[in-house]
Order: structure tokens, then sequence, then C-alpha cells
DNA sequence: GTACTGCCTTGAACACGTTCAAAAAGGAGC
DNA sequence: GCTCCTTTTTGAACGTGTTCAAGGCAGTAC
């Protein structure tokens, strides 16, 4: 329940990392369920309970797919996002990346998506555990709001960042049920809400719309602020 | 892989129905995880094997769980519903009836939703196995969406109850994460989301946001249709 | 050197979901 | 009654995540 070593880092790290990239390595290439503890130990020569001084469980070794894929994701939006100004396309490019670089960790994803979805679990996108790894998510947005030369309701740019984040994983959870070749459906998916959400963050500046942004955002920021929601 | 009795019904149903009724007995007394198949199977007074002679396996009995919290919500709704006419009031009447009839298996309700975001479980409620229930849940909506006294845009009529089941799944979502007392922090999540619907449902007749909520409404049915998404 | 102390490593053992070959219990036809 | 077939029931055995008592293996003090 404890030990989540982010920063302090005391343990021998080789030997830690050694185990998570088999884990990693083996996850691509059988699936979650497929890839036994005993294998990954096995296959990074040290003993299954050795792997269990370094990670609580077969679940914590997920979180170090979650770093990985944002930290992936965070340099590629750099350069993706460097000549772009555009609302609408920055939102794009970032959300294609992303999809790019988690493709090959499609099938695995799906067992990701479990834990995440369970509130216990330290997985959980929305749980403390996450925190770090949230930030650095909700930070590339906050880059493509920053960047883009967009008008809108001032009430809702502090919090469109945010937004985009859940946004997000709504796309996510769709690319990881999606079955189709390559995943196309979810860039379609991509390729026909993000024109809607620029559209929409433009008619955020209807004075009609104003209270029921207000209120919606309140909402959010009442109930589904992860430091003190639901839980 | 196979075995979806839901109509059919071969196997002896005596048997059957007490081994579903004890699991969930045990299930709300102790909870999922430290619900043991063997429990189960001593507490039904038969064997292990007989107990998978039924149920494909201990994700199978929870399905049992997710018609039965469907069948009481229907038959609540009904009597909720009868004198309301308010669109807003009968949202929040049916989906606060959904809180006060699911409590008891709040705990419970974390494992529902972990495998529900299985898109490989036939638990997911997008899953073509989950169909009668959805269609069901569905069908609350639509009741509360008809029997409504309610100006909206015309085009987004027919797609509401959907739209709205969505929102519902939210909901749920939050409250299996929901730690606060008696789960009041959902209950607010209702009171403050309900009225927001509303008033974005009356503002959908604005000329400005039509052609918006048509393209909305064409995502929802060619991408996030149960039955050909994304799977 | 020896002893002590704290980090690391081990693999056998445990718990629980699941499978399976075999046996029991019905039932149909005679 | 007996035979044959299907449905149901059994419990031992298997695979896998996880735990734990025991044992190295530093480094430090003396």
């Amino acid at each position: 329940m404890t030990d989540q070593e982010t920063s302090p880092a005391k343990k021998s790290d080789a030997t830690r990392a050694l185990i998570l990239d088999t884990a990693l390595r083996l996850f691509a290439e059988r699936g979650y369920e497929r890839t036994t503890m005993r294998a990954v130990a096995t296959e990074a020569n040290v003993s299954v309970g050795n792997a269990y001084y370094y990670f609580d469980s077969k679940e914590h070794l997920v979180q170090g797919f979650y770093y990985r894929i944002s930290e992936l994701h965070v340099q590629a939006c750099d350069k993706v996002l460097a000549g772009e100004r555009d609302f609408g396309a920055r939102l794009r490019a970032v959300l294609l990346r992303w999809l790019e670089i988690a493709q090959p960790y499609h099938e695995f994803g799906a067992q990701f998506f479990r834990n995440a979805a369970d509130p216990a679990s330290p997985l959980s996108p929305l749980s403390a555990e996450s925190g770090p790894a949230r930030e650095i998510a909700i930070g590339v947005f906050r880059e493509v709001v920053d960047g883009a030369s967009v008008k809108m309701d001032p009430q809702l740019r502090p919090d469109l960042p945010e937004l985009l984040w859940l946004y997000q994983l709504g796309v996510v959870l769709y690319w990881v049920h999606d079955r189709s070749p390559d995943c196309a459906r979810t860039r379609a998916l991509v390729e026909r809400t993000v024109p809607l959400i620029d559209r929409a963050v433009a008619l955020s500046r209807l004075r009609v719309l104003r209270p029921l942004i207000r209120d919606a955002v309140g909402v959010v920021n009442d109930l589904l602020r992860p430091d003190q929601s639901p839980a």
C-alpha cells in the first residue's frame, strides 16, 4: 500500500529497471494476461520473490507503462506543436500522436484501463498516486491551449486543459475497445470530434451560454478535482 | 465463450438460481474479492465444479447483479415518474432512485465496473451480451424524455435517451469511486448536473447551436452505437 | 579477524480461479 | 428389469498471483 518510488529511489535501481523493462517487453509481446510473474522473473534473471520486492504487485508494473507513454508523448508533442497556431489542429495533432505512440501496447492497453477503472487501484488516473503523471498529461493540453490563437469565454480558459484531458480519457477508452484494423475507428473519432470541440470552444463566447459554462466549470472544480474527489 | 442463458435456460434452473442468490448475498456481505468460489459453492451446498457448470466464470455471476439492479430500477421508476412532467425533475428522480437501489452493493460495484471497463469482458455495458439489459436501461430514459413536457431541438430528441444513458454511466463511474459518507458527493453531482442538462437541452433550440448538435449526434450514431462500435 | 546491522535475494508454500476425467443420476425405449 | 444416452455432479489437480521465513551479502565497528 506504500512504496511509491517516484523520486527517492532508495532500492537498488538497476535491478528494478531491469525487471520493469523485461515486464513491459513481455507485456507488449504476449499481452498482459499471458505474461506470468514467473516469466518476468525468469527473463530478468531474478527470483519471483525478488520481483515482488521491487513491485508490490503485477498491477504496479503497469504504472511503468503509464509513465513511459506520458514521457514519450510529451516529447513528441513539443515537436508537433512547434509550428501550429490553430487550436483544432493542435488538439488533433496531440491526440493522434498519442495514438501512434501507444499503438504497440494496444492489446495491453485493455488491461491498463481495466485497472484504471478500479478506484481501489493505485493505477486509476484519478488516484493520488497517479498525480504526477496526470499533471504532465494535463500540462500537454495547457500547452495546446496557451499556444493557440483562439477566442473563447475567459471563464473557460483556465479549466479547459483539464477538460480536454478528460476528453482524451474518453478517446483512450474508445481506443481500448477498438478492434478495427489499425484502430482506424478511433482516428475517425478524433477527426470528427476535434472540430466539434473547436466549434464549441468558439461558441463559448455567446452570452446565452456563459452562465451554463460557468456552472459546468464550477461542478468540475467542486466535484471532479482529482485531489478531493470523490474518494 | 458461449452459453449466455438469457431466455432458453436449458440447464436445471433451481440449482442455477440457488447458486446465483448465494453468490450475490456473499458479494453484498463480504465484497467481491473476499468471496471465493469455494465459499459460494459450500454455502449453496454444491461442489465447486458444479458452480462452474452453471456459470462460465466468477465474472459471469456478476451479470446477475446487473440484471437484478436493472429490473428493480425499472420497477421503481414507474412509480417515481407517474406524477411528474418536468424533465429535470424526472431525470433527477430516476438517477437518485438508481443510487438508492444500488447502495447495498456499493463496494461490490467497484468490481462490477472494473469488469465493465474491460472490453474483452462480456460484462461491458457496451458488449453485445449486455444488449438486453442495456436496452432496458435506455428504455427508462426514453420514458423520461417522452413523458416530459420539454421543448428541444427535434433533431436531438430521438437520440437523447441514449445520451442520457451515457451520462448515467458517468454518474455510476463517479459513484463507484465515491467514498464519502452515504455517497453524498454522488448525490451532489446529480443535483448539480441535472439542472445543467436541463438548461442545455432547452438551449438546444438555439439556431447557432443546431449544426453543432446535429454533428455531435451524428458522431454518436456513427461511432458510439454499441452494436457496431468500436469492436 | 568477528559481530552486528540493514539491504537484498531466494524458492517453497499458500490461496483462489479454473479445468477435467470420471462418476452419479435421470430418462427413453424395450 | 436392463441398456444406452444425456444431463448433472464431483473433487482432485493445475496455473498463477502473492507471501514469508530463511538465508546471503554488503558495509561498519571494534
